[in-house]
DNA sequence: CGCAAATCAAACTGAACAGTTTGGTTTGGG
DNA sequence: CCCAAACCAAACTGTTCAGTTTGATTTGCG
């Protein structure tokens, strides 16, 4: 029964739960550690077996989402771009995931923790540093990268290519999810692909 | 000497200042109240003779701002929109306007805050929303009307052109400003105007 | 001047909460 | 079946902080 075995994995794990449900639906200061133990299922002693603070449990638990996020992520990754029509497929499907992923609750939630805390918890603003920059916008990145190559998008620059894409897909998280608890509005699909069509105008 | 004299509004703003200097700082819950009356150079008792709570405080100082911001801002709106050199002026002028504004570690602390409490915070929620949506998207969707009556833009979805327009400007402060507190990188006006040439391309 | 409103400093109240300690109970491998 | 590791419930500590109370002091209008 010791520690570090399949059976204190499992409890880490139970532990993660019970914090992140609870941080996400009231925040990370309206979370009490009392109820992050109630919200799991364990005894509060239990906790500080497992994590020395509350920031450290915080850390944990964000840096474990961001990194299932970034495993589930490379089925966008590893296209070739052939054609126009093809580009614009693959930017639909970017677009679509994205946003209607992006825009629910939890993840508006997250964004709002990842926001709020980055300014005083250094753990999470490694996280965000390397994942939103480094990964994420990188990956858009690499998608137009070969569709300059195969000819498809004309030569621009690549990271103001990539920012015209990504933002106003931010517009609809940031400026709409944001501002709308509750009763998030997701833009439909249509919708999208019309900005994919005024976006493609721009880079071919 | 009654309340609501020039004596008592002149107190009023002298613990505004105060209080808004004070959760630029720290933010919101990382300031007492105790912190805000000596920032104000007023005794905590004065504190609360003007604002009922901290959150009343709260709603009042960030709404005086945002409410300044917009009294500022008219002059980017009444412009006629002659041809497309006239057009990339305008866009251009936005851009740098707001992006080297917002990229301030004052008004990167404002969206901090905006972002933190607007979940918790009903009034702050309701300030965002007939701000941000309803004024300033707005106004730079009016421009791009008069473009588009001027016939220098195509028949484009105004709502999305705004967006395709906002959302670059978003990536620069969201995801690079708000991940690097203190040394935040601002584009520089040629990047900008590179924006600008990209957008025009779609809409033109 | 004189007084009433405004202000101040400082102590106080009550609640919330991170993290600890205690002492008893469950669990599972040997 | 036994015992040591893991777990639990609950009380405790020390602190922070919003908001209040008290009682003394200043301010400026009439």
């Amino acid at each position: 029964m010791e520690l570090d075995s399949r059976r204190a994995q499992a409890k880490r794990e139970q532990i993660r739960q019970g914090a992140l449900a609870a941080f996400l639906e009231s925040g990370v200061s309206g979370t009490s550690m009392d109820h992050v133990a109630a919200c799991a299922g364990v005894s509060k002693q239990t906790l500080y077996v497992y994590f020395r603070s509350k920031e450290e449990l915080l850390v944990d638990v964000l840096g474990g989402i961001v990194a299932s996020l970034d495993e589930r992520a490379p089925l966008l990754a590893d296209r070739t771009v052939t054609d126009r029509e093809h580009l614009r497929e693959v930017l639909s499907e970017v677009a679509w995931v994205m946003v209607s992923h992006l825009m629910s609750d939890d993840y508006l939630a997250l964004f709002r923790i990842f926001i709020a805390e980055m300014a005083t918890t250094p753990g999470l603003l490694a996280i965000w540093r390397e994942t939103v920059p480094a990964r994420f916008l990188a990956r858009v990145e690499a998608v137009l990268e070969r569709a300059r190559e195969a000819g498809v998008i004309r030569e621009v620059d690549l990271d103001l290519a990539t920012r015209l894409f990504i933002g106003p897909m931010m517009t609809f998280v940031f400026l709409d999810g944001l501002a709308r608890p509750g009763e998030v509005l997701v833009p439909n699909r249509k919708r999208l692909d019309q900005v994919v069509e005024l976006y493609l105008r721009a880079v071919t």
